[in-house]
DNA sequence: TTCCTCATTAATGTATACATTAATTAATTC
DNA sequence: GAATTAATTAATGTATACATTAATGAGGAA
């Protein structure tokens, strides 16, 4: 054992590569060998393999012998599969969640992050915004108590992180996002699983739209 | 290198593994340390460990330290979790390859194995429909064109794969699914999606009710 | 008998040596 | 100059030694 906080080297790989994948150091559609990660996080090759086999798994990587591990790039196909079954299980969560019969204590967070966007927009400060949107969304996935749906959603997520970022500051500030996510919190309040899963679909689909439309537009063919 | 087939002996360890855990010789519930499963696929620990993360992240089994590798077991609730997933992804599939329009020279395996099945409900042949059923599932969500959808369809059938063979030999004769697959297969041809998804999902949703059913009435609370 | 402490054991995580293998470079042939 | 072969280099996969750590068992005190 290395390090108290992880536990072990493989798991601090496994996180130290994780911050360098997002903040795009190691820059996507870049090789590296295993021995030029293991002298960056000062370990031996042996936790990177095992770190880069478990990145591999989520996605974030592709382990290439002797040409590499590639930090993969999206492309616009990537972006739609992912955004297919994002939109899909999202909106099963959705109505999953109306389904539960919640009562509004159990809604608070939810609230609370909506609130969260709407003094974001109206300070226009775009890192907030982000962040309570992306707690709306693993919130209204909890909600759906399915560990399943939130370890898939949770994942892709961390796919699409950098081209979130990315479009984070040359969209428009998002007006109409709050409303549609008021309407799904009614919709869940009320139980009416059939709007849940309508609103949530529809609002995930036109982000969707909104994303890679920013994304070409800016002539960003991988990200 | 040292298994010709493989590359590599870790890769050899998946599949070895994976054999060993769907025919039940590694029991589910069961604990498994390092060294004894080093011994007994008669490699070192190095590329069992290296297996052992990449099982663990397929979900079949769970790496916990000093205790042994724990083949994991099935509650009800995770084939309600699993199914909830399976159940939505594949109707998405199923309006996608509605969507995509294919002609029925495409939908020749899809086709295939619907007579398959046919045959096999004839002679009474649960493996043989199993197979073709598998088939049938397998093609669909590749119509889909999404290979994440695949790739999720394809871990979470490992998952269920020892509960599906223990119900095979104890559900009734499979009648009525051919007639929904057929049905599904017309929608697909006629390119109606809505119709697609909604024929997928009411039989998965029956499929999945008489599996949690048959499992629940042989009082199979773990599989 | 129960609880606590300490010693022992063994399982794990890691570093490293080494055999194997793939890629690159150099030398030779046409 | 191009193609082929041979030699060299380095990246990988693996086994193993070893340090660390967790679990277990033994002994002593209350």
């Amino acid at each position: 054992m290395q390090d108290e906080q992880f536990k072990s080297n493989t798991r601090r790989a496994v996180h130290d590569l994780r911050e360098l994948i997002f903040s795009g150091e190691l820059a996507a559609g870049t090789d590296h060998l295993e021995s030029e990660l293991a002298e960056r996080l000062n370990m031996s090759r042996t936790p990177v393999r095992e770190a880069t086999l478990m990145l591999e798994a989520q996605g974030l990587l592709e382990v290439r012998p002797r040409k590499g591990v590639r930090i993969l790039a999206l492309s616009a196909d990537d972006m739609d599969e992912i955004y297919e079954v994002l939109t899909e299980l999202e909106s099963l969560a959705a109505a999953l969640a109306a389904d539960a019969q919640y009562c509004k204590k159990d809604l608070n967070i939810l609230a609370q992050s909506i609130d969260d966007m709407e003094v974001a927009v109206t300070n226009e400060d775009r890192v907030a915004w982000a962040k309570a949107d992306a707690d709306f969304h693993h919130e209204l996935v909890r909600l759906s108590k399915n560990s399943r749906i939130m370890a898939i959603v949770s994942n892709f997520n961390d796919q699409v992180r950098r081209a979130r970022m990315t479009t984070l500051h040359i969209r428009p500030l998002p007006q109409k996002s709050n409303e549609e996510h008021r309407a799904l919190y009614d919709a869940i309040v009320s139980g009416d699983s059939k709007a849940a899963r309508e609103i949530h679909w529809n609002h995930r689909t036109s982000a969707r739209k909104m994303l890679t439309e920013l994304l070409d537009s800016h002539g960003l063919k991988r990200v």
